[in-house]
RNA sequence: GGGCAGUUACCAGAGUGGCCAAAUGGGGCGGACUGUAAAUCCGCUGUCUUUCGACUUCGGUGGUUCGAAUCCACCACUGCCCA
């Protein structure tokens, strides 16, 4: 079983690690948690990694417990964070924790006839009893401030400029006792989660050294990074998240067919339970032919088959094939049914009456809100990056009627290379 | 409590009466090249607008001036030093 350290090693998914964590590990079917945040009624791609890591050890026979923060949601996180958050309502912390709770299930196994059946606990449990002379007098006690203080994300926040609340300040020792519970209460003895937690995961087996004289263990997985610096986890549009509403399928499976050669190759052993040798053959055959791109296909199929599903990923594969397989193919190549088909774009609808009278191209696309003004819509076409139809705007002032329409109901928009819409006439 | 320095667009940072919607760099977006990569080069980047132009911005409020990011007064916040 101490293979599964071995393996996360390899895979790059190791940062921190207690010692004696693989011992544990091998000696019995070991418990363990990871926390997540519910500051939204999703997860996003960043998430993915802590799934993956309970998914692994699930998988290596151990019990994976997925913990959602309903208490800790309400205190908020300072790891990471410049700022003070604001706090979150009691109804958007329920509501989130549930879609949260809700997208776990999908990845995890649950059968309750296995020993190590994942569980899905919320620390909402057993702190909504507890009162803050309890609290303090039962835990505070243990831990002082200097520790505390001594904690990466407390000082940076100490010594930048607008300081940090109380409430902030606190939520390691939250943190901590949650871990001190689920050791006493579900007998977990491991505690996993990204780097960035490390200290707060170090205060829980502090905590259940000091109450509890118990010995626990933890290890974290480095922040995913993107070789050219930028931020792991954005596009254009903004957040890629796991809920097919906030990022369709074929977004999804976009961002990832889209990853750098270099991202793709660290990226692959990450995101994905292809094994050491399946992947590096892949790396080989992708360095003999880069420009087929095999580690993207790869990656961005396993994902999308991961969290989407079969059917969602064929979708997705297919809006790909017909958009970019043959770009400069004659439009009129996508039938009816391909257009009707297409799925994850961005539709857009238009009265009919207004194209028949003949409609500039920068109004259709404010109306439309592909671009947000007419003037944004005009920069575009002058920096040649608006085709409509697979053929390039040229001029601003050039009009759009009737005659463009596709099947006599669509127009193909492109924004950039890549980004499309699908403008649908009504009425 | 006293002294000094500062607060400029997404960020960093220049500008010290009109030539300022505000240099430069980064970031973002687009184009060329390519592989829907990377690197490189080019363009755009306050808002709205068909060029023209209009409107809103340089911590806040009020003032001086034909004219203020720029000068004055007060206030707020930040940093450093002395108590």
């Amino acid at each position: 079983m101490n293979k599964l350290i071995e393996e996360l090693r390899w895979r790059g998914m190791l940062q921190d690690i207690i010692p004696g964590t693989a011992e544990q590990l091998n000696k019995e079917m070991t418990a363990a948690y990871i926390g997540f945040d519910p500051t939204a009624d999703s997860l996003h791609i960043g998430g993915l990694v802590q799934i993956l890591l309970l998914v692994h050890l699930q998988k290596a026979g151990h019990k994976p417990l997925a913990l959602v923060g309903g208490a800790t949601g309400m205190v908020g996180d300072p790891s990471g964070k410049s700022a003070e958050r604001n706090l979150l309502s009691e109804d958007v912390l329920q509501k989130n924790v549930l879609g949260i709770q809700k997208q776990l299930e999908k990845f995890l196994n649950f059968d309750p006839s296995l020993a190590n059946a994942a569980e899905i606990v919320n620390n909402f449990d057993w702190f909504k009893n507890m009162g803050f002379l309890e609290f303090i007098r039962d835990t505070g006690k243990h831990i002082t401030v200097n520790y505390m203080m001594s904690k990466d994300s407390v000082k940076k926040r100490l010594e930048a400029d607008n300081g940090i609340s109380f409430t902030e300040f606190t939520y390691q020792l939250i943190q901590g006792y949650d871990f001190y519970w689920l050791y006493n209460n579900k007998n977990c003895k491991l505690q996993m989660g990204g780097s960035d937690q490390w200290g707060n995961i170090v205060t829980g087996t502090e905590l259940i050294r000091r109450k509890s004289a118990g010995e626990a263990f933890a290890f974290t997985s480095p922040l995913i990074t993107k070789a050219d610096g930028s931020k792991f986890g954005k596009s254009e549009t903004g957040n890629i998240w796991l809920d097919p509403i906030k990022t369709s399928p074929y977004q999804f499976y976009q961002f990832w067919l889209n990853a750098s050669d270099a991202d793709a190759q660290n990226w692959i052993k990450i995101f994905t339970f292809l094994d050491r040798e399946t992947i590096e053959t892949l790396v080989r055959q992708h360095a003999e032919n880069p420009s087929e791109r095999i580690l993207q296909k790869k990656l961005a199929e396993t994902l999308t088959l991961f969290v989407h599903g079969e059917a969602e990923f064929k979708k997705a594969w297919e809006t790909t094939a017909k958009l970019f397989s043959n770009p400069n193919a004659a439009i009129e190549n996508l039938s009816e049914e391909d257009l009707k088909a297409i799925e994850g774009i961005e539709r857009k609808e238009y009265d009919k009456q207004l194209l028949e009278k003949g409609i500039e191209v920068t109004q259709l696309m404010a109306d439309t809100t592909i671009f947000s003004s007419k003037g944004e819509a005009r920069k575009m076409i002058q920096n040649g990056g608006l085709s409509i139809n697979r053929k390039k705007v040229n001029n601003a002032t050039d009009t759009i009627n009737s005659s463009w329409l596709l099947h006599n109901r669509y127009l193909l928009v492109q924004k950039g290379k890549r980004n499309y819409y699908l403008i649908e006439i009504t009425g």
